[in-house]
DNA sequence: TGAAATATACCCCCTGAAGGGTTAGTTGGT
DNA sequence: ACCAACTAACCCTTCAGGGGGTATATTTCA
């Protein structure tokens, strides 16, 4: 879009009070203008890519495709439009998925109205907007466990094999024998009582070690 | 903290002006305090616990022990306490690797002073603040490459693999014989030009494919 | 409807990576 | 002076991983 162009944005919402509300929240009160509004993406697919829009609202939870599925499909539709979702789900592993699909930004219904207008200014000039319970589970999800039991040596190498090196390729960047990452690994899985690599990167992520 | 108390802030950050800017800021415009600044963490550490502050604005690029490697010594001396990164930093490593050390929250430099007192707020009261440039590099972080040349299943199975199963863990989960996960995997290596787990790994990832 | 893409399944071969057990020297911090 | 961490070496066995080739349902889409 030119900088002087009016942004247009398409919202994908079953609700339509809420399809409505932002409707008309955005008109009223931003220098947006929300071009189409559709209660499905079925209903919005034939039809989205005339209205070309620089953003689209999405909500998660939509009769037929849902939203995290119909995000690489609208990625396809429209490769240069930006993808807020706007929805009440925020268990972490929709998040994510969102996230990993193509969305640029993610807010919770329970977010101010003018901070939706304001993730869109932000998505317009290539931020990433969130609000804060989504950006606070996010972080955790990268969060590192501290009480670790490994060793940062230990820690380094399970980091390694979680890349998937083997123990040669392992040794070979740590500038240290091949019988010394044994050893590693040996004490890594008495110390996750495990023994295999699966499980080990498995206890490992699930407890987040690495 | 309880609600009622003034929460308290510590200040991590070796230039002298933009400490002393922060603490006059923060002391003159929101309702917190800062109760101590130190111009680097080996100078904070004997007296910060002391200090018990509720929050922590630390830099990155501090003289001695770096911001990061101080991360992991704060969240062990004070468990409690939120920590925020303030920093001219933003490569997607750096960024990262803050969060994956315990920071709650991340600001550039260049935010609004307004919204560093914004994100003390929200960190308070269990978000996760952080400005756009930092919530796009992150979100950058989670999204998977579209034009993946790699089919459903063949993604499927590169993550299982990366996750550390073996070609019979695999067929299990899948319901699918141990010789056709095989010949999904010789086709995932020829399209990814590799010859070998670890390195189906490394392109997949560097790719964003998985 | 018919070609192309995808998913499924089987055969042979061979190397060495993976896992278990044990012992022991060196270093760094309190 | 001690303990934890890191390093290194030797023993052993098994089977997973990778290379090669071939065949055939099933699905998808023009």
């Amino acid at each position: 879009m030119q900088d002087q162009e009016i942004a247009k944005i398409v919202i994908i919402e079953d609700d339509e009070t809420i399809r409505e509300g932002y409707t008309y929240l955005i008109n009223h009160t931003s220098p947006y203008r929300v071009v189409n509004s559709y209660p499905s993406f079925d209903a919005a697919k034939s039809k989205i890519a005339k209205d070309n829009p620089d953003v689209i609202i999405l909500d998660i939870q939509l009769p037929g495709t849902s939203g995290i599925e119909a995000l690489p499909l609208l990625k396809k539709l429209l490769p240069q439009t930006f993808i807020i979702m706007l929805t009440v789900y925020e268990t972490e592993q929709i998040i994510l998925d969102a996230l990993a699909n193509g969305a640029s930004g993610y807010f919770t219904k329970n977010s101010a109205s003018a901070k939706v207008i304001e993730a869109i200014k932000e998505v317009l000039q290539g931020g990433g907007p969130m609000s804060p319970d989504v950006a606070k589970t996010v972080i955790m999800s990268l969060q590192k466990n501290p009480d670790s039991p490994l060793t940062k040596r230990e820690t380094q190498i399970l980091g390694l094999i979680n890349k998937g090196k083997d123990r040669s390729q392992i040794a070979n960047e740590l500038f240290i024998e091949v019988e010394t990452v044994k050893t590693h690994i040996k004490n890594i899985y008495m110390k996750l009582n495990v023994n295999s690599k699966a499980d080990a990167i498995t206890v490992a992520k699930s407890n987040k070690l690495i």
